[in-house]
DNA sequence: ACCTAAATATGACTTTTATCATATAAAAAG
DNA sequence: CTTTTTATATGATAAAAGTCATATTTAGGT
């Protein structure tokens, strides 16, 4: 389905909104750690997000990144269109080219309205809203609490 | 989502359901011309299902696949099963490992209903099923028109 | 029996995705 | 003004997915 570009990078803007602040900044080694995602790979992909404005970063000791408010208006939508790009939705879940409403494929008239409403949820919830909404925080609190951060 | 493997095989025996039978086999080439798919990828998918029993197949001169009565009550879903492997409908939409009713991730609410009914429809509905209320044949009737095939 | 047409089996090649590593630039702290 | 810390930029490597090519086997036709 999506990426795991985009999964890593949604799961870092998740951790950023509830975490780090314009005050907090928070580095890539620490989110890597936290969430287990490769840290050079995450780099990468905070890079494109942060290129885009949908996250914020700072250089220097004590940067990193974080979210200002126009960041946390941002949806998932927008994450996954910035690292997958818009066609990951566009696509016939069997691949027909042709396929639509009036040339639907055999499973078209199930797909196409559970696409419909994924696809309404990620763009119209934003990252605050998900934040806050969000139960199961992160992989690994137990890593934090075995490092005694916590 | 899916693999190519996986679409290019759904296809495939979509053809063959409605096109071929025990006494009219389907040749390789000609399923990968009417569909718009490369003959020697999809030789190899065929080969998969057939060994499987999904599809039957015998070899040599007019030989080909086709459909059984008992292979026309497949469904998708072993199609799918057979070429990708189970786990493509047990991820996370976010990749969370540990994402479930218990523990949901953000959008898993919404996601998991989803799949479910999709999930539903993959497993129950038979090949037959499929290919008789399929009204998007295939790619490229056209094709067929040039090559004087029709 | 021999030839031919098709599936089968295997492996090589290419492209994409994912992961890792290195060098540069910027900003804070001493 | 130098050092250190972190983002940024770029590219190298590894793994997976997709594509293509070749040889072998089977069965029908002659």
């Amino acid at each position: 389905m999506l990426s795991k570009s985009s999964k890593y990078g949604i799961r870092a803007v998740l951790y950023l909104a509830s975490t780090a602040s314009p005050t907090k900044n928070i580095g890539t080694k620490e989110i890597a750690a936290t969430l287990n995602i490769p840290a050079p790979f995450l780099a990468k992909t905070l890079q494109q997000l942060s290129k885009k404005k949908i996250i914020s970063s700072i250089k220097g000791p004590h940067g990193g990144f974080f979210m200002t408010n126009n960041n946390l208006e941002k949806s998932i939508f927008d994450i996954i269109y910035c690292i997958d790009g818009q066609h990951k939705f566009e696509e016939c879940f069997l691949g027909y080219p042709e396929c639509s409403d009036l040339e639907p494929c055999v499973v078209h008239d199930v797909y196409s309205p559970l696409k419909k409403s994924l696809l309404q949820r990620l763009k119209t919830k934003t990252i605050l809203e998900m934040a806050k909404e969000s139960t199961t925080p992160f992989d690994s609190l137990e890593n934090l609490i075995a490092d005694g951060s916590l």
